[in-house]
DNA sequence: CGCTGACCCTGACGGC
DNA sequence: TGCCGTCAGGGTCAGC
């Protein structure tokens, strides 16, 4: 679920009250997440006061001094804060109790999503290699090109690898590649220069736009407030295969492509 | 090295 | 009603 948009909202929902307080306690009701929840990082956490919450890519970073507790939302993962823990739903996984009062709960039906410990300032494994973020200068047309120049992988399927480019998954890329003029199954190294330059600008465009109007929900997603996104409601391409276009009225075609659905217009993306 | 597909897990939905 | 296949905002990993 959470890409780029969803993943910043929840944080920025978070900040105010969970920045700057400490851990009562961390209760980790349910440990087998995508990776298990390390046995002792409710201990070392407790007491402690939460510096920042940080974002790379989609994974979430708790910053305690020089250490980190990372959070990924997964597929169906969602943060929410509450004044007191609620009753214990189907899936809730993990209470981050404030000591200031306040709880932050985990609720993630497909357990896609990881509770990860980092020591020190060397970043965990899973942060070495990601690509830039989408809003950093340095992503650019001729980052892209260099990137991709030569790869014969559909240019879809390259946008949401996160080596080259974090946080861009199924429904930004297609919306991004929708914005671009791109189809998406396009050999990544054949797509032109021009369009390139335009795809990274596109990229953010879409991932702020979503922002603006805290994320995409499509079922589990929901805010640390427990409210849905309404990006989804304007996608251009995302789940519109078999609809008219809302540029040119051509029906959307389908494609699979890494086993995701990806629908484009055949008129507005030519290149 | 690059690319494709299987896999992790649960739930919702459509077809029969 | 029930069963079965297919599909979901994520990512890793094995195999060619």
């Amino acid at each position: 679920m959470p890409e780029l948009p969803e993943v910043e909202t929840t944080r920025r929902g978070l900040v105010p009250r969970v920045a700057g307080a400490h851990v009562g306690r961390l209760v980790v009701y349910d440990a087998r997440l995508r990776w298990p929840v390390p046995g002792h990082l409710a201990d070392v956490v407790a007491g402690r006061r939460i510096d920042a919450i940080d974002r790379r890519g989609k994974y979430l970073l708790f910053r305690f001094g020089g250490d980190a507790m990372i959070v990924h939302l997964g597929m169906t993962g969602s943060l929410t804060l509450h004044d007191a823990p609620p009753p214990r739903r189907p899936h809730d996984h993990v209470d981050l109790v404030l000591a200031e009062g306040g709880v932050v709960r985990y609720h993630d039906p497909r357990r896609f999503g990881a509770f990860l410990w980092q020591e020190g300032p060397r970043p965990h494994a899973l942060l070495d290699g990601l690509g830039p973020e989408p809003f950093d200068p340095a992503f650019d047309g001729a980052y892209l090109r260099a990137r991709l120049r030569g790869r014969k992988a559909p240019i879809k399927a390259l946008l949401m690898d996160a080596r080259i480019v974090v946080g861009v998954g199924n429904i930004y890329a297609a919306e991004a590649l929708f914005r671009a003029g791109i189809r998406p199954a396009t050999a990544a190294g054949r797509v032109s220069r021009a369009r390139l330059a335009r795809l990274a600008d596109c990229v953010r465009e879409v991932l702020s736009a979503s922002i603006a109007r805290g994320g995409t929900t499509l079922r589990d997603y929901v805010g640390s407030r427990g409210e849905r996104g309404s990006f989804g409601e304007q996608t251009f391409a995302y789940g519109r295969e078999g609809l008219p276009c809302r540029v040119c009225g051509t029906t959307l075609r389908g494609v699979r492509l890494g086993q995701r659905a990806s629908a484009y217009c055949p008129a507005c993306q030519r290149g």
